[in-house]
DNA sequence: TACTATTTATAAGA
DNA sequence: GTCTTATAAATAGTA
C-alpha cells in the first residue's frame, strides 16, 4: 500500500521563478515538454517547426523539422524575395558559432520591410474592409488571398474579375450618362484593355523528408540530444 | 445537472492526421497550445525562445521573445550580438532579460493582436464567400439600378465603386507582382515562357504573415500586454 | 466557437 | 539526471 508521498502538482503563477536551482529544473523540464509538443505537431499535421532556446545560462537549444536551418531560412529569405544583388547562395546555416553572411543578414532585412508592407497593406485593406462591408456582409470574393488557390481556382478567380471589370465599366458608364456631377478625376474605367493576369507561376516548394533534428549548443561544450528525450513519438 | 455531452478526450496516435480539417483544426490548437508553453517557459524561466511554424498551407506563424530577430540572430551568429538590424527604433531598455526593450515587445504584440484578429476576419470571410458564392449568382450591390436612386444614394454608390476599382487594381497588382516574383530564383532555363499563357502552378512558399506573440498573462516587466485594447474594433 | 471527459504535462518530493 | 504522485493543463471529439 502506498501512502501519499507528495501532494502532487501544485499551480503555479506564470511569472519568474526566483530559486535558481527551481528555475533550472523548471527550464529543463518544459523545454522538453515544448519539444515534445513541436515535434508532435509536426508528425500530427505536417507543419514545419523550428524552434531555438537559449537558456539563462547561454546555453542554446533547438528543435526542428525539416531542419532548423530549412525553416529558418524560408522565413529570413521568404522564398520569393529575390531581387537584383546578392545571389540565391542561401546557405544553410547549421553551426550557431558560423556567422550569418552578409547576403543572408541583407535577406533578412528584405524580408522584413517586405514583412511590414504587407502588414500595412492588410491593415489598410482591413480598413476598407470595416468602411464598407455594410455594402455586402462583408465578404468581397476578390480580396480572397490568392497565395492559396490552386490552377483551377486561380483561372476561375482571374475570370471573375475579369466579368467584374466589365460590369464595373458598363456600370460607370451608366453613371456617366445618368449624372455626370462627378467632381473627382477618378475615372471608373480600367482604361488599360489588357488581362489583369496571364498566369500565375509559383515556385515550387521542395519537398522535405520528414526528419527532426534536435541539438544542444553549449558555448564550451556541445550536449548531443538523445533523441529519446522525445523522438520516441516521431516513429514513423 | 449535467449529462454526458461529449465523450470527452480520446487518446490519439501521434501520426499524420488523415482527415485534411481534423489536420487543421488541430493544428491551430495546437500551435497556439505551443505558443503559450513557449510562452510560459520564457516568463517562468527568462529563456529566450523563438518559433517558427508553418502550416502546409505555408502560412508562417511565429513567437519570439526578446523577438524572433534576436533569438534568430543569437542562433545563427552563434554569439549574443546586437540587435536585427532595421525596425528597431525604440531604446527604452528597461529590463535586463528584455534587451530589446518592453517597448518595442509591445509593439511586436500589438502587432501580432492586430494580424491575428485581421487573419480571423479574413477567415471569416472566406466562409461567408464560400458560403453565399452561389447565393449571390449575379446579383451584386453594384448591379443595383441606378435609375431609381436619390442624389445622395447615387454619390455614395459612386463612391462605393471607386474604391472598389481601387481594391481591383490592387489585386492586379498583386497578382502581377506574385507572377513576376515567381518566376525569378534559380532559372537554369526551364522558365515556363513561351506559353502564351503560362497558367498557374501551386502556391509558392512565399507570402506569410510575421506574427509575434509573448503571452497575455504576463504582467511584469517582460510584455506588457493590456488585455484586449486591440481587438474591439475588429470584432465583426 | 464552446464544452467536457480524458489524456498529458508537470510541481514537489524522494 | 530518475522516478513517483497528485494535480493542473491541454485537448480530441462533439453540439
Amino acid at each position: 500500500m502506498k501512502k501519499k508521498t507528495t501532494q502532487g502538482r501544485k499551480k503555479i503563477e506564470i511569472k519568474k521563478i526566483d530559486n535558481l536551482s527551481n528555475r533550472q529544473v523548471t527550464f529543463s523540464k518544459r523545454r522538453v515538454g515544448l519539444f515534445k509538443k513541436a515535434s508532435e505537431l509536426c508528425v500530427l499535421t505536417g507543419a514545419e517547426v523550428a524552434i531555438i532556446v537559449q537558456s539563462l545560462g547561454k546555453r542554446v537549444f533547438a528543435f526542428g523539422h525539416p531542419s532548423i536551418d530549412a525553416v529558418i531560412n524560408r522565413y529570413t529569405t521568404g522564398s520569393a524575395s529575390s531581387s537584383s544583388s546578392s545571389s540565391s547562395s542561401s546557405s544553410s546555416v547549421a553551426d550557431p558559432n558560423t556567422p550569418l553572411g552578409a547576403h543572408e543578414i541583407q535577406q533578412h532585412n528584405r524580408h522584413y520591410a517586405k514583412v511590414s508592407k504587407e502588414l500595412e497593406v492588410e491593415r489598410k485593406r482591413k480598413e476598407l474592409i470595416e468602411g464598407s462591408k455594410l455594402e455586402n456582409g462583408g465578404s468581397f470574393w476578390w480580396d480572397d488571398p490568392i497565395e492559396h488557390m490552386g490552377l483551377e481556382e486561380l483561372q476561375q478567380y482571374k475570370a471573375s474579375l475579369e466579368e467584374l471589370k466589365k460590369k464595373l465599366l458598363m456600370r460607370a458608364d451608366d453613371l456617366m450618362l445618368l449624372k455626370n456631377s462627378s467632381s473627382s478625376s477618378t475615372n471608373l474605367g480600367f482604361n488599360n484593355s489588357g488581362d489583369i493576369n496571364p498566369g500565375v507561376t509559383a515556385v515550387g516548394c521542395d519537398d522535405m523528408f520528414f526528419n527532426q533534428t534536435t541539438t544542444e549548443h553549449c558555448n564550451n561544450s556541445i550536449v548531443p540530444y538523445g533523441s529519446d528525450d522525445f523522438g520516441n513519438s516521431l516513429q514513423v
